[in-house]
DNA sequence: ATGCCTCGAGTTCA
DNA sequence: CTCGAGGCAT
């Protein structure tokens, strides 16, 4: 059968690559070789050589490039120009009937016929052909946009690399789901753990980390493979009006579709194929976590439309979440960095859902005693519907007779101050604030994160290590550290942890993340009021707050040193954000911690003027009203800044003047008698000098100042998927406008922003009458707003 | 007082 | 991501 004369290298080279692709396809996809592996690999040797004898034959995509090409640096983002989806829940039947009936309704059709497939338990792609051949393969991402692993998807035998027959269209994007087969993975971690490599932990981890290797090399060896089930852009000709049909064309071209794949009609054809899947789940030879029904009819489909990123026209019916029973074994609190003592299971190992679970919140002392959860009890963890463990009940059968209530400790496990809880609230918190090592060690992690000061490379175990060994006791430790001070803090944790030093071993070469770290340092000294705020970890003082309270005030002097009460000028800011904000500055420690930082060289380099929107709002009344003298209603303060044109005279007036400006006696008196305390005398002249400071800074500041933002003060929602900009990119321009940018739709909302796939936002937007833009539209305003 | 809406805080594992 | 609670409009 050889042809030992080799006539025409390129003609061969073809048949053979024919010939291959052809076996690929019969044993991948239709699960049915025609030829035996000895043949295969024959054939396959052949090509190898032809094409390593005449380079002129190379092509990108032959077999033999299956085995992977060279290591990439890192993926690059694709976006999804139609996003890929997300599919709403349902648990129990109750939740597929109201699902059905819904469709009914909107349709006005009786029991729909439904695309039925499992609900394969892998890692979201999409693949995208141009004139049949394979260009580039994504992740979903987040739906909109995910990451390029072409070379990773090329080397996953059952992704066809050219489209079989010849209808396709010119552009058409193929979504499906890799996974890895269990048998394969069996497989590969039998071999993993004889050579002592790494043993992946479930099928579907392996899949996710198989595809996100950047050598190619690696994912070749993972045994991958791939389910076809639905479409994205499809370019230059006419698809199938049915997704049975448009599935079973895709089979036709050369895609893996699986034959569990049916067709249902009604709720109980789709109830049917629920328990029939559900059997034969556990013989499977891939992992499923449920099913997925979806309107065949694609006409419907279109009219269903979405709600948010979830179609109306298809569900996902999960599995029972899986259960496991375990012993637990102790409840750790653990303290966060406001000191919120977080009750924490530990667990005996126990795999749950593919993953060994070892841990698990128990959220709050209440949670705890809901649950009756006791130590040594046997307890049922869930990983539901998602990720995180969650234990679901106790087994009360299995309870050890002598055991006890668990009670929330009295004081705290790190730092032995008392634990207390406020009136009304839920959680229980350690009172050592800044002498608490947890608290410190939590509010140096937040003071480190990359919303905040974002110094790289400063994780956990580092900071960790430096706070044990004395070398951080504040955040603005951080920038008294030389490099010997990093390189010495790591020679005597090794020598705590008896471990070698890996110093030692390579000499004292080996100091490159220190001075990366040194790096990472110096570069976060040059930072942002907002980020500078946000960082200092105060309570109630999120991104948002910390960014209001830096637009409103502008500099972080006029903030430190306010009385605490004007912070409720500040839209969003009410009294219990005040008052934390006021408690953490009244703390001399905390004080000290900013000068130090401020001295040791961190720079805040937006500062600018007080915002021109305080004039607004900065009046004698509202500050009267809100340093919250008794009695004094809105009214009544603003009445009583009428009368007195000179803030001090007020501050000083007798029970006569008072009288005399119109209040009335028992209200006049209140406020002599609150005046009496000598704090508060202080806080109402310390607010008026506050006010007088800033009307003056307003001043100077010239009312000339710059117009107003075309946006100003107006909200604005984000709704879909934008096109030219990014959501973030859309939020930073908008919000240059002056504009805020909100999550939901309400009356207050100017316009709302509706990208493609624009869900349940816009359906609210219309039905309160909110003006809609388009994306030309928005950008056609940012080009030029009005 | 009541009911949205938004923001903050906390959490698991690879 | 989910829950709770703070802020604000009704």
């Amino acid at each position: 059968m050889a042809d030992t004369a080799a006539p025409d290298p390129a003609r061969r080279v073809a048949e053979l690559r024919e010939r291959i692709e052809n076996a690929n396809h019969r044993y991948h996809v239709l699960d049915d070789p025609d030829i035996p592996d000895i043949e295969y690999d024959r054939l396959m040797r052949e090509l190898e050589s032809l094409e390593a004898e005449h380079p002129q034959l190379a092509d990108p995509d032959s077999p033999t490039r299956r085995i992977g090409a060279s290591p990439s640096r890192t993926f690059a983002e694709v976006r999804h120009e139609i996003p890929m989806l997300s599919l709403g829940n349902a648990f129990s039947d109750d939740e597929v009937r109201d699902f059905e009936r819904r469709i009914e309704e909107r349709l006005e059709l009786r029991d729909p016929m439904f695309s039925v497939e499992p609900k394969f338990d892998g890692l979201a792609i999409s693949l995208r052909y141009e004139d049949g051949a394979f260009v580039r393969g994504a992740t979903r991402g987040d739906g909109a946009s995910g990451e390029e692993v072409t070379a990773n998807l090329r080397v996953v035998k059952s992704v066809p690399l050219r489209l079989r027959g010849t209808d396709w269209p010119r552009v058409l994007e193929v979504r499906g789901e890799i996974y890895m087969p269990r048998a394969a993975f069996e497989r590969y971690n039998a071999q993993a753990r004889d050579q002592g490599g790494k043993v992946l932990a479930n099928p579907r981890n392996g899949a996710a980390g198989s595809l996100r290797q950047l050598d190619p090399r690696v994912t070749a060896a993972r045994p991958l493979a791939f389910f076809a089930y639905a479409l994205g852009v499809v370019e230059g000709s006419a698809m199938p009006d049915t997704h049975s049909a448009t599935l079973a064309r895709l089979r036709d071209w050369g895609f893996p579709v699986s034959n569990l794949v049916e067709t249902a009609r009604g709720v109980d054809g789709c109830l049917d194929y629920y328990r029939r899947i559900g059997e034969r789940r556990d013989t499977l030879p891939f992992d499923i976590d449920g099913v997925v029904y979806k309107l065949d009819d694609l006409a419907g489909q279109r009219e269903l439309g979405f709600v948010g990123r979830t179609p109306r026209w298809a569900i996902a019916h999960k599995f029972p979440a899986q259960e496991q029973a375990t012993r637990l074994l102790a409840i750790d609190i653990n303290i966060g960095r406001t000191g919120a003592a977080t009750p924490t299971a530990r667990l005996e190992p126990v795999q749950v859902g593919g993953v060994v679970v070892t841990n698990a919140t128990l959220h709050n002392a209440d949670q705890v005693a809901r649950l009756d959860v006791r130590i040594d009890d046997t307890v049922i963890v869930r990983r539901a519907g998602d990720v995180i463990p969650e234990v679901v009940r106790v087994v009360p059968e299995h309870r050890p007779p002598t055991s006890v209530p668990w009670q929330m400790p009295s004081h705290c496990p790190v730092c032995g101050s008392e634990l207390v809880r406020e009136a009304g609230e839920v959680v229980w918190r350690c009172s050592g604030e800044l002498v608490c090592p947890a608290q410190r060690k939590e509010a140096v992690f937040h003071f480190a994160a990359r919303r905040a000061m974002d110094i790289e490379g400063l994780g956990e175990r580092l900071i960790e290590d430096l706070c044990d060994l004395d070398f951080v006791r504040s955040v603005a430790d951080l920038y008294a550290l030389s490099l010997d001070d990093f390189v010495e803090m790591k020679r005597r944790a090794d020598a705590r942890d008896g471990t070698t030093p890996e110093t030692a071993k390579a000499g004292k070469v080996a100091t490159k993340w220190a001075e990366n770290l040194v790096d990472a340092i110096e570069r976060s000294r040059a930072t942002t009021l907002e980020r500078f705020l946000y960082a200092l970890g105060i309570e109630h003082v999120g991104e948002s707050t910390a960014k209001a309270l830096a637009t409103w005030f502008g500099a972080l002097e006029r903030i430190r040193h306010l009385p605490w009460p004007l912070l409720k000028l500040v839209p969003d800011i009410g009294g219990e954000v005040a008052r934390s904000i006021g408690h953490f500055f009244e703390q001399a420690g905390n004080q000290q911690v900013i000068d130090d930082l401020l001295a040791r060289g961190v720079r805040l380099g937006d500062e600018h003027a007080v915002s021109v929107k305080l004039a607004k709002v900065l009046t004698l009344g509202n500050v009267l009203e809100n340093i919250e003298i008794p009695k004094l209603t809105h009214k009544r303060a603003q009445q009583l800044a009428e009368a007195f044109s000179d803030a001090h005279a007020l501050a000083a007036a007798s029970h006569e003047q008072l009288v005399g400006a119109g209040l009335p006696a028992d209200t006049a008196a209140a406020m002599i008698a609150w005046r009496e305390d000598p704090a508060n005398a202080r806080l109402l002249m310390d607010s008026i000098e506050a006010l007088n400071r800033f009307r003056e800074m307003l001043q100077d500041a010239g009312t000339a100042a710059s117009a107003p933002a075309p946006l100003d003060g107006q909200t604005v929602v984000l709704t879909g998927t934008l096109v030219a900009l990014t959501r973030e990119e859309a939020k930073a321009k908008l919000e240059a406008l002056g504009a805020k940018v909100a999550g939901s739709v309400s009356k207050k909302t100017r316009f709302v922003v509706a990208g493609s796939e624009a869900g349940s936002k816009l359906d609210k937007a219309r039905e309160l009458g909110v003006e809609v833009w388009d994306e030309q539209r928005l950008l056609a305003f940012l080009d030029a707003p009005e």
